[in-house]
DNA sequence: AAAGTGCTTGCAACTTAGTTACATTGTGCT
DNA sequence: AGCACAATGTAACTAAGTTGCAAGCACTTT
C-alpha cells in the first residue's frame, strides 16, 4: 500500500473527514522521520500547497485528540509533533530522547520511563502529557564546535 | 538575619549590583515558595513597585546566569522560575516535579535522576538544561472536579 | 451526477511571551 | 555631592498561538 493510501486509511479508519491539507501534515511527518514544530510543518507544507497556520494549528489538535501524532515535550519551550506509527516500532521519537540541536540526531532514553514512575507516585488514574524531549549538543557536533 | 539583609548580601556575594526591583524578584520567589512564571513575577511586583516587562526578563537572565535562580522546563511551553537556595534543603522544585494545575501542590519525583541518566548516555562533558517540571491535576484535586 | 448540509478552511484581528535599540535614570564610587 | 557607567524604561517589533466570522469544500442522499 502506497502512502497515500495508507494515510487515507488511517484518516478514515479514525472516522474523520480525508482532507488535503490534513494528508500533507501526516506526508510532511512521514517524511521528515522525526518531530517537528509547527512552524517547520508550515513551511513544509506552503512548497506544495498554500495554508493558513489557524488551520494548522487547528489539524494539529484533531490529529492529536485522535492519537495520529503525539505533542512532544521540548525544554526550550517550543512544541514539537511527531507521528504515532503503530508500525515503525523503531520509532525514536516515541519515548523520551535527546535531540541535538546541530545535526538533529536523536538520542532515546529508553531507560527513563516517566510515564511508569508518574504512575506509581500518582496513581493509575493519572493521564498526562508524557513526551519529554531534552534538546543539546551531542558529544560528536561539540567535537566539531571546538 | 532578615529577608532583605540576606538578599542583598546574596547579590553582594555575586558581585552584582543592589537594586530595588533585583532585590523584587528575590523577593516575591521567596515569598511565593514554588517556582513563578515570568509573568507571574511581574504582576506580583507590581502590587508593590513599577517594573517594565522588558527589565524583569533581563533580571531573570542575570540572576540565572549568576546562578540566584533557576529556568524550569514544564509541559506546556511555559517557562517558570525558581530560586536556589543553598540552605533551603527541603526546596522541592530543584529536582524533577509534578505540579497541580489546580492547587498548586508540588510533587517531587525524586526517583527520576534525569541529570545522572543523560551524563551516563551523553559523557561526562554534557552540561545541559535539566530540570523538569510536568503539570496535570493532582489525584486529590481530579476527584473534587469529578 | 447534482445538490444541500455541515464540517473545514481562510481571513482578520487579537493575545501573550519575549527581544532589541535607544533614551533616561539611579547605583556605587571617589 | 557629583560623576561614570550600569540598570531601567519606552516604543516598536517578532513569533507562537487563539478566536469569531465568513467562505468553501467533503460527504451523503437522492
Amino acid at each position: 500500500m502506497c502512502d497515500r493510501c495508507k494515510c487515507i486509511s488511517l484518516l478514515k479508519r479514525k472516522g474523520i473527514s480525508i482532507t488535503i491539507l490534513r494528508r500533507y501534515v501526516i506526508k510532511v511527518l512521514t517524511l521528515a522521520g522525526r518531530s517537528l514544530t509547527p512552524p517547520e510543518i508550515l513551511r513544509q507544507i506552503q512548497k506544495f500547497h498554500p495554508i493558513n497556520k489557524v488551520t494548522l494549528y487547528r489539524i494539529l489538535r484533531l490529529l492529536e485528540k485522535k492519537a495520529i501524532v503525539k505533542k512532544i515535550l521540548t525544554i526550550s519551550n517550543v512544541s514539537r509533533y511527531a507521528l504515532i506509527d503503530p508500525q515503525a516500532n523503531g520509532n525514536k521519537h516515541l519515548g523520551p530522547h535527546f535531540i541535538c540541536m546541530v545535526c538533529e540526531a536523536i538520542i532515546p532514553i529508553d531507560s527513563l520511563n516517566i510515564d511508569s514512575i508518574l504512575k506509581k507516585k500518582l496513581g493509575s488514574k493519572f493521564r498526562g502529557p508524557m513526551e519529554l524531549t531534552i534538546e543539546g549538543i551531542c558529544p560528536k557536533c561539540r567535537k566539531e564546535v571546538k
